[in-house]
RNA sequence: GGGCAAUUAGCUCAGCUGGUUCAGAGCACCUCGUUUACACCGAGGGGGUCGGGGGUUCGAACCCCUCAUUGCCCACCA
C-alpha cells in the first residue's frame, strides 16, 4: 500500500460522515448508561454558516465526541429558530424585489410565502455543520415552530396567563419603526451619536416673555403637553402656574414644577412629551398631563404635525429647524453626544412608544435561577466571572415584553370579544376560547365570529427559551422516557452576547416548567474577530467563508485552527495561518502514519534496547499527558486540552518516540516495538478524535479492517495508569544530552554522517539506561564513562554530569573558557540568590518545610555543578 | 454615570492555591540542513525591567492601593 505524502481531507471527510451517518453513531436513544446531551443554540432558519457557529460548534463536536469515546450516551441535539423579526424582514425583502408589499397580502397569504422561504433555505446551515464534521443526532432535528415545539409554547403561555404572570398592559414600549414591532429591552442597542442639543423659545401665555428649553428632539414639540421646571430654580419662580405657547402649534400647554429636572442641564427647563419619551411619561402620569402621540407606525408624523403630517421624524426634524429659526423660536444650537437606541435586527433607531402589549412578570422567575447559581451553585457558567453579568441582570431585570407585531411566529391565543380593554379570554384554540369568552362576558349568544384573536405574535426568545425542555417534548408530555432521560442536559454552548436573551430564560424556564435546571455547565465563546480586532461582518468583508476554509485546509485543520486559541470567554482573533497550522498538523499525523505502516514486521528479530526503553518513557509521557488533558476538559480549557495534546503527538511521539524507534533504512521491524508502536497510535488517535474526527477515523480504519462496531468513534477513551515520574525525569535528562550533542554538531558543522564519541563524567550517577537511544539519535559511536577532564574536547553539561566530545584539529580554546566562564558567572549569580534566602532567617522558619528543602537542594545542584566548571576551566587552561 | 475584565516575547495567549512549571507555549523571526515519514519538515538560535508607581510579605507576574490604556456589560438625564 503507497500513501500519498500529503493528507488530503475532501474525499475522506464525505467518505466518513457518510460512514458514520449509515451506522447511526450519532444517534442516541435512552438506555442503561449515562446521558451526556447537548442542545444546540438554534441557529436562525435562514442563516448561513458564519466563524461564530464554526467555532461554536465546533466546540460542541468535541465535547459530545469525547463523551461518546468515554462511553456516555453521547445526543447533540440540533435544529434551527423561526428568528421571528429577522426571518419576517427577509421574507419582506425579498416579496420587495417581486413587487409584492407586505401590505397588500392577507397574514395566511403572507404566511405561505414565508414558509416557502422556509422550506426553500431552511436547514441549509444544518447541512454546512455537517462538513465540520458535527456529530448531531439529526434524527432529532427540531424547529421552534413545528407545531408540536408552537403547541408547547402555546401551553406555557396559557399556563402563565393563568397563573397571572403574564398580563396585557398599557405601556411604553420600544417601537421598531421599520419592522413596526415593539422590542424588548434586550433588543435595543444603545449607540453613542453626535447630536445637536436645540434651544427653543416658548412665549409666556399673556406675556411679552419667553422661556428656552432645550431639546434634542425638536420635532416632537408637536407633542408637548407641559414644560417642566425645577420648584427650587430662582430663575424660573416668577412662572409658576403661569402656561407657554407650542410654537408652530400654538397650543397653551402648563408649565409644571418636578425635581426630576436637572437645574445644570441645558435651560433648566424642559418640554414634556408623555407620548414619546419614557421619563416624561413618568412625569405626565404624576401631573396627569395629556398624552398627544404625533406617529404613525412608521414614525412619520400624523395629523398632530399639522402641514407636516406624513413626512419622516428626520426629515421633519431638518424642516422643523428650518422654519423655527424663521420664526426666530430658536435661540442656538450645540453639538452634544447622546445615546440613542436601536433595533438590534433592523438598526432603526428606536421610537419610545405607548401601546398596549404583553408582559412576562419576571420577579417570581428570576428567583430560582438566582439561587440556582448562587447557593445551590448546580449552574456553573465559564469563565466565571459572567455570573457576576448574570447576576446584576436578574436583579435588576424588569417585565419582559413578549408580544411582536409580527406575523411570523406564534400567535397570542387571545380571543378579543367585546371593546373593554379586558374583553378578551386566552385559550388554545378558538372553540375553547368561545366557552370562555361566553362565561366571562356572560353573553351566550357569542359566536366564533365575534372573537378576534389578537393579531401579535411572541417574541422569538419566548418559543426559545423552552428549547431544552421542548426539544424533548418535555412540556407537553413530561413524563415521557427520553425527556426523563436526557433532561437536564449537561453542557450548552453559545455566546455571551445572548446570556440574557437566551441562556438566563432557559434556567427560568427549567425551573418553571421542568422543575429542574436545563443545564449543568455554560460555555460561554469569545466572539471571532479579524486580525484587526475587528468584529466579523458581512459588510466588512472581512469574514472568511467557512466552507471555503474547510475546502483549503480539511475540516480539521479549520477545527484546530479555530480552537488553538480560543478560551472560554476570549474574543479569537482569527487569522487562516491557525488553520494553516491544523493542516500542517493533520499532515504531521498522516506522515507519521505513513512512516509507521511502511515498515516491514520481522517475527524474527529482537526488540532494540533503545525501542524498549523509548517505548516505556514515552508510555509514561503519554500517561502524564492524559491526565493533563484530562484535567483541562474538567475546567474546560478545550484549547489546552489541544495544545497539550499537539505536542504530546508532535514532539513526543513523532519527534522522539518514532526517531527513536525507527529501523535503519529497508531493515524491517521488530514485531514487539510495532505492536507496542501501533498501540501507542491508536492510543493517540483516541484523544485526537473529538478534536480531528475526519483523519483520525481515516488512519484508524487504514491501520487494519475493521467492522463498523471497530469504529474509532464508538472507541474507548484510553484507560489512565498511574506512571513512573523519574521515568519521565531521567527521560528528560537524556533529551538535554541529546540536544547538547546536536548543538555541538549544529556550532561546529558536523555532519550527522561523521560519528562521534562521548566521554561522560557521571557525577550523578546516572545510569546508563538511556545510552542506546543516545547513540542512536546523536550517532555516537562509543560511549565512554571517565573520571577526568577529557582534553581537545567541546563539553556541555547536564545537572552536575559533563560530557565531552573529542574534536579533530584544532579547536578555539579560549572560545571554550569563554563559554564554561559565562556559564559559571550565570550560576554564581544563581547561587548568591539561593543563599540569600537560606541566610534569611525568617524565610528558613517562615516558609514550608519542601520549599526550604527545595532551595537546599538548588544549592547543592549549583555548587556541584560549579565545581564541574571549574575543573572543565582548569582542564582547558593546563591543556 | 455604575459595574466587570484585560494589560506578560514581534503576534495570539498560558501562568490554576504567592515558593521546582517562575519568567513559559504556539506562531512568526534568524542560522543551518535534499539523513531513506513529513520543507504543511528537521536541528539550532535570538527575543520580555510581566502597563507605570507605591505597599504587604522571608519571598510578588500572582495579594492590596493608585494611575494609565483598552475592551465588554448595564443605566431614562432632555
Amino acid at each position: 500500500m503507497t500513501l500519498p505524502n500529503k493528507y488530503s481531507p475532501k474525499s475522506i471527510e464525505d467518505k466518513w460522515y457518510a460512514y458514520w451517518m449509515e451506522h447511526g453513531y450519532f444517534y442516541s436513544k435512552p438506555d442503561h448508561r449515562k446521558p451526556y446531551t447537548i442542545v444546540i443554540p438554534p441557529p436562525n432558519v435562514t442563516g448561513v454558516l458564519h466563524m461564530g457557529h464554526m467555532l461554536n460548534n465546533t466546540i460542541q463536536d468535541v465535547l459530545i465526541r469525547r463523551a461518546r469515546l468515554k462511553g456516555l450516551n453521547a445526543c447533540w441535539v440540533p435544529g434551527t429558530d423561526h428568528a421571528s423579526i429577522a426571518t419576517e424582514a427577509k421574507v419582506v425583502a425579498k416579496l420587495k424585489t417581486q413587487g409584492i408589499a407586505k401590505a397588500d397580502l392577507s397574514r395566511e397569504e403572507f404566511l405561505n410565502h414565508a414558509w416557502d422561504w422556509t422550506d426553500k433555505h431552511g436547514g441549509l446551515i444544518l447541512e454546512q455543520l455537517k462538513k465540520l464534521g458535527a456529530s448531531c443526532d439529526w434524527k432529532r432535528t427540531k424547529f421552534t415552530m413545528d407545531p408540536d415545539m408552537s403547541e408547547s409554547v402555546i401551553d406555557v403561555f396559557i399556563d402563565l396567563h393563568k397563573k397571572g404572570l403574564i398580563y396585557r398592559g398599557h405601556r411604553m414600549v420600544h417601537w421598531d419603526p421599520e419592522a413596526k414591532t415593539t422590542l424588548s429591552d434586550e433588543e435595543v442597542i444603545y449607540e453613542e451619536q453626535q447630536s445637536q442639543l436645540y434651544h427653543i423659545q416658548y412665549q409666556i401665555d399673556g406675556s411679552n416673555e419667553y422661556l428656552t428649553i432645550a431639546t434634542t428632539r425638536p420635532e416632537t414639540i408637536f407633542g408637548d403637553t407641559a414644560i417642566c421646571i425645577h420648584p427650587d430654580d430662582e430663575r424660573f419662580r416668577h412662572l409658576k402656574g403661569k402656561k407657554a405657547i407650542v410654537p408652530i402649534a400654538n397650543r397653551v400647554i402648563p408649565i409644571i414644577e418636578d425635581t426630576y429636572v436637572e437645574i445644570e442641564f441645558g435651560t433648566g427647563c424642559l418640554k414634556v412629551t408623555p407620548a414619546h419619551d419614557p421619563n416624561d411619561k413618568v412625569l405626565g402620569d404624576k401631573h396627569k398631563l395629556e398624552v398627544i402621540d404625533i406617529f404613525n407606525d412608521d414614525a412619520t408624523l400624523n395629523s398632530y404635525g399639522l402641514h407636516y403630517e406624513g413626512k419622516d421624524r428626520f426629515e421633519v426634524r431638518k424642516q422643523i429647524i428650518k422654519e423655527l429659526t424663521e420664526i426666530g423660536a430658536l435661540c442656538k444650537s450645540e453639538p452634544i453626544i447622546n445615546k440613542v437606541g436601536t433595533s438590534e435586527r433592523t438598526k432603526a433607531i428606536i421610537e419610545p412608544k405607548l401601546s398596549h402589549q404583553w408582559f412576562l412578570s419576571m420577579s417570581e422567575l428570576v428567583k430560582p435561577a438566582l439561587k440556582a447559581v448562587f447557593e445551590d451553585k448546580e449552574i456553573k457558567l465559564f469563565p466565571d466571572r459572567f455570573e457576576n453579568t448574570y447576576k446584576h441582570w436578574l436583579e435588576n431585570i424588569r417585565d419582559w415584553n413578549i408580544s411582536r407585531q409580527l406575523w411570523w411566529g406564534q400567535q397570542i391565543p387571545a380571543y378579543y370579544y367585546g371593546d373593554q380593554p379586558d374583553d378578551f379570554v386566552v385559550a388554545t384554540s378558538a372553540e375553547a376560547a368561545l366557552k370562555l369568552a361566553r362565561a366571562k362576558s356572560g353573553n351566550t349568544h357569542l359566536t366564533t365570529s365575534d372573537l378576534q384573536q389578537d393579531q401579535d405574535v411572541l417574541d422569538t426568545w419566548f418559543s426559545s427559551w423552552l428549547w431544552p425542555i421542548s426539544v424533548f417534548d418535555g412540556i407537553r408530555n413530561p413524563e415521557n422516557e427520553a425527556f426523563k432521560y436526557y433532561y437536564p442536559t449537561q453542557d450548552l454552548v453559545t455566546g455571551p452576547d445572548i446570556l440574557f436573551f437566551w441562556v438566563a430564560r432557559m434556567i427560568f424556564a427549567g425551573y418553571a416548567f421542568a422543575d429542574q435546571k436545563p443545564f449543568t455547565n455554560v460555555y460561554l465563546t469569545g466572539l471571532v474577530r479579524d486580525k484587526q480586532r475587528r468584529k466579523m461582518s458581512k459588510s466588512l468583508g472581512n469574514s472568511p467563508e467557512p466552507l471555503d476554509l474547510i475546502d483549503q485546509f480539511g475540516a480539521d485543520g479549520v477545527r484546530v485552527g479555530l480552537l488553538l486559541s480560543a478560551a472560554a470567554g476570549n474574543d479569537l482573533m482569527f487569522d487562516e495561518e491557525l488553520c494553516q497550522q491544523g493542516r500542517s498538523f493533520s499532515n504531521k499525523i498522516w506522515n507519521a502514519f505513513r512512516l509507521i505502516s511502511g515498515w516491514e514486521v520481522s517475527e524474527t528479530i529482537e526488540q532494540p534496547e533503545a525501542a524498549r526503553i523509548g517505548l516505556e518513557a514515552y508510555n509514561a509521557v503519554f500517561q502524564k499527558t492524559l491526565a493533563e488533558i484530562e484535567s483541562h476538559f474538567e475546567k474546560y480549557r478545550i484549547s489546552d486540552a489541544l495544545m497539550a495534546t499537539y505536542k504530546l503527538v508532535w514532539d513526543e511521539f513523532c519527534a522522539w518516540l518514532l526517531e527513536i524507534i525507527k529501523p535503519a533504512f529497508g531493515e524491517p521491524i521488530d514485531a514487539k516495538t510495532y505492536q507496542a508502536v501501533i498501540s501507542a497510535l491508536e492510543n493517540n488517535l483516541k484523544i485526537l478524535h473529538p478534536f480531528m474526527p475526519f483523519l483520525t477515523e481515516e488512519i484508524w480504519q487504514n491501520i487494519e479492517a475493521r467492522t463498523p462496531k471497530q469504529a474509532l468513534i464508538i472507541a474507548q477513551w484510553p484507560e489512565i495508569k498511574s506512571f513512573d515520574a523519574s521515568v519521565i525525569s531521567d527521560y528528560e535528562s537524556m533529551k538535554e544530552v541529546v540536544s547538547g550533542i546536536r548543538t555541538i554538531r549544529a556550532e561546529k558543522n558536523i555532519s550527522f554522517k561523521e560519528g562521534v564519541s562521548l566521554h561522560v563524567i557521571n557525577n550523578e550517577n546516572i545510569g546508563k539506561t538511556y545510552d542506546p537511544i543516545i547513540s542512536k539519535l546523536t550517532n555516537v559511536s562509543d560511549i565512554s564513562y571517565t573520571d577526568a577532564q577529557v582534553s581537545g574536547a567541546l563539553s556541555f553539561r547536564v545537572k552536575s554530569n559533563e560530557y565531552f566530545i573529542p574534536v579533530s584539529g584544532s579547536m578555539d580554546i579560549q572560545e571554550e573558557i569563554d563559554k564554561l566562564q559565562a556559564e559559571k558567572t550565570y550560576l554564581e549569580g544563581f547561587l548568591k540568590s539561593v543563599r540569600a534566602k537560606l541566610s534569611n532567617e525568617k524565610f528558613v522558619s517562615g516558609a514550608p518545610e519542601a520549599v526550604v528543602a527545595n532551595e537546599r537542594q538548588k544549592e547543592a545542584d549549583a555548587l556541584a555543578k560549579l565545581e564541574t566548571l571549574e575543573k572543565g576551566m582548569l582542564a582547558l587552561k593546563v591543556g
